[in-house]
DNA sequence: CGGCGAATTGACCCGCATCAACTATCGTGG
DNA sequence: CCACGATAGTTGATGCGGGTCAATTCGCCG
């Protein structure tokens, strides 16, 4: 298999693992041949790691951004209490703390929710990278500032929206992020996260959470049931979210 | 009066309307002369708002970023049933959109909630500084990256906290935030928000918001009255809010 | 078949919203 | 100088969305 000696050896083919990152930028930007090329060879072979594991602890020095390669991870903090809040989800293609690069440490946590394929990558050659492909830098920042603005409309959704609204809409968003990186169709998505995570992203109990799932089945607008989401009625469901795909920047644009 | 002067002229002197974005940024990072320079150079002379102005509307496509001379901005999006929720407040010394360098439009409109004035900066004049000063671009990275970790804080704060400590929270963040800037002693800062402003920030009713105030004041902790916040007992209200002041990277990096 | 985490459901409770009335403050014009 | 209108703040009564507690049930794996 051609794909499984590239993984093993990131200078004998083209570092396979860094695809849905790539779709994701080219969905925003252009990227040329040698910006690709440079791209890709700072991205280390990707790593597994299994489920619900804390693989950064937040406050610890880092040297290295986090590329998921597969799975899915949260940023998460935990309070005294023994509650946690879950501030973003990451899918295939993000990059889970890119933002470690300027801040050195990070404000919060980061736990693979199912088991995750990681692929490194050094600051130093980060920097290396923008010295020569300053766009590649802006690229980068702008990946920043999108999950500023999905911080936003989460901010939204636990300010403004009651719980139907507010799952959702969460529903919504990963339906059009996965769709991005190739791993949803317009029928819905594999999600293989428990109630309570959910609940740990919308600021609910996972009781409440589960009646809200009900709710929503019944209302035909989706399922979530065995890790799959089934969307019935996309636009119902949009519509009782106020969903828009706005923030999430899709169109293309010289950045 | 020499600042009147300058005011006028950018070219006369040092832009003093720059001096409190640049005191937040070297409480993170080393500035050179030359840096401060060619930063000041590039911020236009402070123009006037009046409050409760939409200053940048959603969506509105932008070639030029704010940086908030004095007043209070927020950032905020409108529901369909007329309900608003802040997702940022914006203090003397913030850029309000430099995010919008690299989104080119906003997913939130701006808002005075004071007068404000505002130095415009043009994205171009940002690509120039950068391409001569890659160190700037990283540290103005690192001020779109610090608003994500506003964000997140206040994610956790919506999601998990009840009233009493979502509102202390917000109050030891600004206190702060205010003091990097010059703008606030131990023991308060001036705030001209209404109570509804806080609910929107916070998620809640104003007259919850007022209700809670008061407990506030009744339990000796903090007193917010004619447009000042009073602090009683920082300790208190720090514990009572889970604060600490991690997430707004105080320490000194380079970057 | 047994064990264990996740999902499900019911009963009850509480924090915050809602609705409504009233007060305080302040700028404006007669 | 006061009457006023508008906006913000304050307080009480009542209701509801979602939390809490607890008991099953389901589904998967050994």
């Amino acid at each position: 298999m051609m794909t499984a000696a590239a993984e093993r050896d990131p200078f004998a083919g083209a570092a396979p693992w860094a695809d849905r990152l790539l779709m994701k930028l080219r969905q925003r930007d252009d990227i040329d041949a040698e910006e690709e090329a440079a791209l890709r060879s700072i991205i280390e072979p990707p790593q597994a790691y299994p489920a619900r594991r804390v693989i950064i602890e937040e406050g610890e020095p880092l040297e290295r951004s986090a590329l998921l390669v597969e799975g899915l991870l949260a940023r998460f903090k935990d309070m005294r209490d023994g509650q946690q809040q879950i501030s973003e989800l990451h899918v295939a293609g993000d990059f889970a703390d890119l933002h470690s690069f300027t801040l050195k440490r990070l404000d919060h946590g980061i736990l693979t929710l199912t088991p995750c394929r990681i692929g490194w990558v050094g600051h130093d050659a980060l920097i290396a990278m923008f010295e020569r492909f300053p766009h590649l830098g802006r690229l980068l920042w702008f990946s920043t500032n999108l999950d500023a603005a999905i911080h936003r409309a989460w901010t939204v959704s636990l300010g403004r929206r009651d719980a139907v609204a507010r799952l959702a809409h969460l529903l919504c968003e990963l339906q059009v992020r996965l769709e991005i990186v190739g791993l949803a169709d317009p029928t819905g998505y594999p999600l293989a996260l428990t109630q309570n995570d959910l609940a740990n992203c919308l600021g609910l109990t996972s009781v409440h959470v589960n009646r809200v799932l009900r709710e929503l089945r019944e209302r035909e607008l989706v399922t979530f049931r065995g890790g799959h989401v089934t969307i019935a009625d996309r636009a119902g469901l949009c519509d009782l979210a106020e969903f828009s795909a706005d923030y999430l920047f899709l169109e293309k644009r010289p950045r």
